[in-house]
DNA sequence: GATGAATGAGATTTCATTCAT
DNA sequence: GATGAATGAAATCTCATTCAT
């Protein structure tokens, strides 16, 4: 049975209560019309807070941003570990990632979906965060592609189908909100029907020759 | 014998300089942290111009979003017109979007990579404009799986398979911004590679059964 | 028979309207208590336009400290200029100072009294004209006492008295407020019989042995 | 056996640590700009100490001018007590104000270099303690040139030498600072060769006539 | 005696928008 | 057709101050 309303927080606890309130904004938003005062309005604060813990509207995104990618990260590497062939590890990781996107649909919008030009900064860390989930989903292809495990940055034909698949996934959200009924499995099992025998294709360096060659 | 500086320039000719430079900063700004300062700025003239023109920053971005639409459309439909097999027809309309892509980044961030919540009228465009978008390529998909057109908008397998593809190439972009030299044709070639064999099974509704059951 | 009440004023004369204003209110509060709103009150125009045409309100400091300072230096120079002997020189000098501080008390304070450490390019600023002032005031000190110019930056014994004339002139100016008939010569007349004398036994060097040893 | 960090200490130290530190804010950034928080944070305390120890911001400048007057009048008094003529007076109460302003920089800044208008009650006492430092100079200034002791506030002749000589001492503070190894005495000497023969001139009430009669 | 948690009020600055010429 | 002048409203951020422990 947990207090109702507490006025005198702990500082760790109201960090994250504000972050959350600010996932909640800057997804709703966009970095650049949320507003600070909404922030702490969702939160159940003053604005002064905001400030006092977290420094800034940057570094509040800052804070969003990390927290996120590190739990996205978390949720594919721990999809992807037990998983035994190639196949069953791209399921699982794809699985993980439709999943948290159901349940963290604000988180995902945050790391994936802001608007161009961001302060140095934030778009430093938004270019790492990137990359880490790139990275991770590179393992899951590569894996499931060709036997070894090749550089921390995915590159040639394996790069190509990470940003391919990511960009479907991520696409493929969308369609989620439209399908709320859809679970995760359905979306997965659909997906890895349409690209898991491509893939090969492409990370084997083959290209597409069949009918015509008027291109 | 036309003046390359002409003070007084007839309307139509001021509002497509409007828009371009509207566009531009649209795209590196992203909506609400362009200012009208800058766009008319970048377009040579004062702001009571831009104003008597388009009206506001809201009439401003709706002109972008109808002309860059229907230009994408436009592109699309000419690609795939004239091909005999739906192969060709997909391979047509693939490489039309990513030669659109190539030569208007701007317009194709506008229309696709705005922060959420902007207003109501600006939502609504955008959402015709991108559900014109997806009905011209699930003409595309369908084109290829199945026999008949179907409905206006994508549904069922068919909007799966469209959200899938239009996502992957949405984020093939950015991957083709990271590899400059790469031609809209190569590009093309690998997509269809990876996605074609697996469209069909998609589209018919087949789930993927392979290996495990522990999903 | 000027305009009573201009709305649209052309921007070299706004200026200058919001310069005089914001010289008024630095000089009431300093820098750091007088507010922007204030300044554009008392200059009858809205906030944007002190920004539109000042920058900031650095800028808008700047601008004050570098009019008035010309303008300080201006009335030493032109004083100075024609007088004949070392001695109507100085007297020159310290009226044209005291009769500029008994019409521009506020610049005087703008100048001269502004509390320690503001920003960076402020306290550069500020420096320079301080300088500039001290430059042209020890002009008058060394013509009165030794034949050469010197160099620009005070030094030496020159510096010394230079330091302690401004010191003197400008506490005097606080006398002035408390005696408001007192006109500007009765007070240079008074300091020059103070200081006249002296000055060259400091100028050549001379150090004050009379009365005991035991310091 | 007194502990170096002690956690609890008495009252009466912790106002007079509080004000130390307020005092060096206070000269750094001015009474506006001073922020309360750096203050408590330079003390060693926490905010809420200062506020019951001192009340508020105005309180703990007025502790801060109130310790630091009364010290420097003291140290006027003490230097000029002993000497037996005008002349030593004088110059014991220089050599005094030198050495103070050399060993309390930041006091003499926060008694005479604050800005101006500051609230009514700062304002207040800050007239008192200008009043009592100008009171203690004039009557160095007075023993030196005429026998009666005359009214607390300096007026008069006598006033205008006072001004003078603070205004001069106040500005070869600056001075100091940029020729940091000239030991107190020398200034001393050097300001007593400059004013001493001039003071008796006008506290005469002569009237200077020399050179020309165009003023 | 001492402090972490909290805030109302107000600072500077920017922006979309309009008026008068 | 075109623009310089002008502003109301709202954004980010800071500060003196208090409460509850």
């Amino acid at each position: 049975m947990t207090d109702i309303r507490r006025r005198r927080v702990p500082r760790p606890v109201r960090e994250q209560q504000i972050i959350d309130a600010a996932i909640r904004v800057f997804a709703k938003r966009g970095y650049h019309a949320a507003s600070v005062d909404e922030i702490a309005e969702l939160a159940g604060i003053s604005k002064p807070m905001v400030y006092l813990y977290l420094d800034s509207k940057e570094g509040l995104f800052l804070a969003c941003l990390r927290r996120e990618a590190e739990r996205l990260v978390a949720a594919l590497r721990a999809a992807a570990g037990p998983a035994h062939t190639p196949e069953l590890r791209l399921r699982a990781g794809l699985l993980a990632f439709f999943t948290f996107v159901t349940e963290h649909r604000d988180s995902w919008v945050v790391l994936h979906r802001q608007a161009a030009e961001l302060s140095p900064a934030i778009a430093a860390e938004l270019a790492l965060t990137r990359r880490a989930v790139m990275t991770e989903v590179s393992g899951l292809v590569r894996a499931g592609g060709a036997e070894d495990a090749g550089p921390a940055c995915p590159d040639g034909e394996a790069g190509f189908v990470t940003y391919a698949l990511v960009g479907a996934a991520d696409s493929l959200t969308d369609w989620m909100t439209l399908h709320p009924g859809e679970p995760p499995e359905r979306i997965t099992l659909r997906l890895m029907n349409m690209v898991w025998v491509g893939m090969r294709n492409v990370l084997d360096g083959e290209v597409w020759t069949t009918p015509g060659r008027e291109l």
